[in-house]
RNA sequence: GCAGAAAUGGUGGAAUGGUAGACACGAGGGACUUAAAAUCCCUUGGCCUUUAUCGGCUGUGUGGGUUCGAGUCCCACUUUCUGUACCA
């Protein structure tokens, strides 16, 4: 009987529906695992190849480690709150939610066909209500909390608001938009009102004006990695700075956390630094500088205090608050006429356009240190977000101060000796320091490093300043001026905001006549009817962003029904945290810091139990699409192939990569493809027409993509998952090539083959060579799993049964073990073996087979014997042979002697198993 | 600019410092077949030698280094990919 895959496969996933067979539960007997995937977004176009290659891979894990005996947690959901749907719905009227479940209904049926292990009872979709129950209730946790900078974690609100009651704003460190300083007497005489707008300036989830990036053709704002070069991520729109009223999350209290707790987690170095990155700490020193003649201290922060002395001029951001009180009256026209002109400018165009640009405010600050009056000036390349939003600028050795003081002809005072100042700045962090001596301070002589701790230690001394460490990290932007999101449990009473009662969760995201703003510019929500409390107090009409769902997925998982809890004491320490946690590196700066900064949130207030969410982390590559070109010649409706294209002018033409095969044309299927080619004519080559081909991204426009739905109705879904996995690693972004694809078939195909035969013999031993080949194939398989190395795994089992179909071999032993070491990667063949075995349950439970090192002990050991390195021939020792007897044999050999021919080895090295090499 | 990763046949890719190119695709040759498909067998980095075998030389982006021995380790450079960017 031939191997027919459509059978095969429609009978084993049935089996596995109808006996539950991935279905998972909490069992204190075995030891947990838990392998998760980053969960899709449904979108309209369906899956394409690249897809699932994360899902093949860590479904093998995942299948391997429960054949190891581990009770394996191994779910998928739907991240289904998102922009394309609410932009689809915009255009048809259509609600998102009917989209999202069409969407996530065919994701389903795709996903299906590919035989996952996945526990389906446990999915989650974050547009469920039960599900966004927990994401909003986690944001009241957050309103409810503030971070104590002393202990070192999230506290409740009603701690420090009794603090402030009792004893001000001393004695407590808490986490802060601006630092506040007030007494008790103050603070209780505070209205109800302004207290809660103070506290505003604590809570983890709090309401501030922030300068965000607006979108105006999504009519949203934006965090900052949904923003790449200045245009938004989903549809490439311009993106500008404004100042709104927003709802934020407090992440960077949790910086230096999320910094160090990296330590913690298996992740590439290539992740960890991005995320190191985009954290950005950086030691300085906070400085005061007197304004001349105000009573104003100009507070900058720096990294170089050793550069005190090179201290020509300050820099404002446009946005600062000093800008105002620095401008004198001479100068205000024309500062306002500049911040006038950087208001119109959009992120992107101060990106591009880096031409140096400023303004004098009119006011001198003085140089602590020397005494020396320096101007102050505003420019848009100091940012107001970053520091004080001021810096000292020192032109010599900084190359931003360098390119301004230049272009309005400051002064530049070289601090470091042999540096050459009269082309670049000198920003290299080494040198002896000169030109820096004052009444107070002496840094001539030293090394950098050792002038800025000199300089620091000064400064905190004279009460200058303070050292500091800043982070880059910001605050995150939790409003979406959107419909498609979960919609805040906030109410406004006179224009504050309260939370409401934890009962009224879910809050259900109302139904709207249209999904566009208002006429008043109101979100989306500003249509709903009776959006309102029933005491008539209208509520919150933003909704919460993308990452909101998904930064505790993961836990909502282990207790996916329970309605009382996010996720039970019990379901949580069982589970713990994600083992292995797949997905790409996109997530970098977004999911993967705000949920490791959620998860804290949770751990701090004694939710969950582990610090860390995710312990290793495996980044599949993204598969790209291989694009086919034909080449027509110009005016006219005739097509030559590849190879011949240079003797004509031709204009290469997308084709759809369905109807190649080997990038050989099917030239009917062409015809019909379109009905401009209908009478299509070719000039072949060899009877063959050759497509050119490209690597492009996968998308429809490309005429690329390849639908796994397809693969697998030709294939199989085991031809699928192997191939994926064969392509290459899986960390590694590579084109999809479907050439190569018959080779994986065609072993399937010959394992089926092999099994028939074994399958009707009697069973008996196992022959040496058959053991050999059998547990050189388990050693192999069982290393390169625990590497994530899949697609030498794949080789392993093609080398295994050329190996067994060389040795004639039909013992079915053999066929056993390897029914069991394939189950996680060809999961629906390997069931078929098992049953037709004569086993029981399903193979996903047969044990991994354990490998037996004295199987692979050989008779002899060839050595390659070489002089100098250079390899001249063989010699052959029984197996077991000392380092010392090899090393007699080798130089006894008559070829030996032939070749030393007389001279007396320098040395001998022998590696067992390896090679011999003799040095003269 | 900064950070990270990478560079091996026609292609995808293998190689705990120890016989480079596993495995697969593609290509070439052959068997079977009326024929094709399918299947099976042989060859396949380059160059040289040989009727053929045997054999020799060369070869992992470039230039150095460490080592008995380097694709692998170290230094410098080139190129490519990814991330990030007025972060003071």
């Amino acid at each position: 009987m031939d191997y027919n895959h459509k059978e095969i496969e429609k009978r084993w996933q049935r089996f596995w529906r109808e006996n539950n067979i991935y279905k998972v539960t909490e069992d204190p007997e075995k030891k947990k695992f838990y392998v998760l995937d980053m969960f899709p977004y449904p979108s309209g176009a369906g899956l394409h190849v690249g897809h699932p290659l994360g899902y093949i891979a860590s479904d093998i894990y995942a299948r391997y480690k429960r054949q190891q005996g581990f009770n394996v947690l191994h779910p998928m959901g739907y991240d289904a709150y998102g922009l394309p749907a609410e932009q689809y719905a915009i255009q048809t009227g259509q609600h998102p939610e009917k989209t999202t479940v069409d969407n996530i209904a065919r994701y389903r049926d795709q996903l299906d066909k590919i035989g996952f292990s996945f526990d389906w009872s446990r999915e989650v979709r974050t547009c469920d209500p039960k599900f966004y129950k927990w994401t909003q209730w986690a944001f009241m946790q957050m309103f409810n909390s503030y971070y104590d900078n002393d202990l070192k974690k999230a506290q409740p609100i009603d701690k420090l608001v009794a603090h402030f009651s009792d004893h001000g704003s001393e004695g407590i460190n808490p986490a802060c938009g601006k630092e506040l300083s007030f007494t008790a007497e103050e603070w209780n005489s505070l209205s109800e009102k302004d207290q809660r707008d103070r506290l505003m300036n604590y809570r983890i989830a709090y309401q501030g004006e922030t300068m965000v990036n607006w979108c105006a053709e999504l009519g949203t704002v934006l965090a900052n990695d949904e923003v790449s070069e200045g245009l938004s991520v989903r549809g490439g729109f311009p993106v500008e700075q404004k100042l709104m009223n927003q709802w934020c999350l407090r992440v960077s209290a949790y910086a230096p956390r999320l910094l160090d707790d990296l330590a913690l987690v298996e992740w590439s170095d290539s992740l960890k630094e991005t995320q190191r990155n985009w954290i950005g700490r950086s030691e300085g020193a906070e400085m005061r500088f007197p304004v001349a003649g105000k009573d104003i201290d100009l507070e900058i922060f720096t990294t170089r205090a050793d550069t005190i002395f090179g201290v020509t001029f300050m820099v404002l951001a446009p946005e600062s608050k000093y800008v105002e009180l620095l401008t004198t009256p001479d100068q205000k026209e024309a500062v306002e006429k500049y911040l006038e002109e950087v208001k119109h400018k959009t992120e992107r165009e101060r990106q591009i356009d880096k031409k140096v640009s400023g303004v004098f405010t009119g006011s001198y600050a003085v140089n602590p240190l020397t005494g020396k009056e320096i101007p102050v000036w505003v420019s848009d390349y100091v940012l107001a977000g970053y520091g004080t939003g001021a810096i000292m600028a020192v032109p010599a050795h900084d190359s931003r101060d360098y390119a301004f003081a230049r272009h309005f002809d400051l002064p530049i005072v070289p601090l470091i000796e042999g540096a050459d100042v009269s082309e670049e700045s000198f920003d290299a962090k080494e040198g002896k320091m000169i030109n820096s001596c004052g009444p107070k301070l002496d840094l001539n002589g030293l090394e950098v490093k050792d002038a800025i701790a000199k300089t620091k230690k000064f400064i905190e001394e004279e009460g200058l300043g303070k050292v500091k460490t800043n982070y880059r990290l910001r605050d995150a932007i939790f409003s979406r001026q959107r419909y498609w999101g979960e919609p805040f449990p906030v109410y406004y009473k006179d224009g504050v905001a309260y939370l409401m009662e934890e009962s009224a969760l879910p809050l259900l995201l109302p139904a709207v006549s249209s999904y566009l703003p208002t006429e008043d510019g109101q979100p989306p929500l500003g249509r709903a009817e009776n959006w309102t409390t029933p005491e008539g107090y209208p509520i919150e009409v933003c909704t919460m962003p993308g990452f909101a769902g998904s930064s505790a997925y993961y836990l909502r998982y282990m207790d996916p029904h329970n309605d009382n809890e996010l996720v039970s004491k019990d379901a949580d320490e069982y589970w713990r945290n994600v083992d292995l946690y797949v997905g790409g590196a996109e997530h970098a700066t977004g999911h993967l810091i705000y949920s490791r900064f959620w998860n804290k949130f949770l751990f701090d207030l004694g939710l969950v139990c582990e610090p860390e969410p995710f312990k290793k982390l495996v980044n599949q590559g993204m598969i790209q699409g291989r694009t086919n070109f034909v080449y027509r010649i110009k005016n006219t409706n005739t097509f030559v192939s590849h190879g011949l294209r240079k003797e004509y002018d031709t204009t290469p033409i997308r084709v759809d990569v369905n109807i190649v095969s080997n990038d050989v044309l099917d030239t009917d299927a062409f015809r019909n493809w379109r009905p401009e080619y209908a009478d299509a004519e070719f000039i072949l080559e060899d009877g063959k027409y050759i497509c050119g081909y490209a690597v492009e991204k996968m998308s429809k426009s490309m005429f690329n993509v390849v639908n796994p739905d397809d693969i697998v109705d030709r294939y199989g879904a085991d031809t699928l998952r192997l191939y994926e996995m064969f392509l290459g690693p899986v960390e590694q972004s590579k084109p999809w090539d479907t050439n190569g694809i018959d080779g994986v078939n065609r072993f399937l195909k010959k394992l089926w083959g092999l099994f028939e035969k074994a399958e009707k013999e009697p069973a008996k031993e196992m022959t040496r060579e058959e053991k050999k080949a059998v547990h050189k194939l388990i050693k192999k398989i069982t290393e390169d799993i625990e590497n994530f190395s899949f697609n030498t795994s794949v080789a392993a089992f093609m080398i295994a049964v050329n190996e067994l179909t060389a040795l004639k071999s039909t013992n079915k032993e053999a066929m056993e073990i390897i029914t069991r070491l394939i189950a996680p990667f060809a999961p629906h063949i390997a069931e078929e073996f098992w049953h037709r075995l004569g086993e029981v349950g399903s193979v996903a439970d047969a044990a991994w087979p354990v490998y037996d090192p004295a199987a692979l002990v050989e008779d002899s050991i060839k050595y390659p014997v070489s002089f100098n390195g250079k390899t001249r021939f063989m010699i052959e020792v029984p197996a077991g042979t000392s380092k010392d007897d090899v090393e007699k044999t080798a130089l006894s050999d008559s070829n030996t002697e032939k070749w030393l021919a007389g001279k007396t080895p320098r040395k001998v090295i022998v590696v067992p198993g390896k090679i011999v090499n003799i040095v003269v």
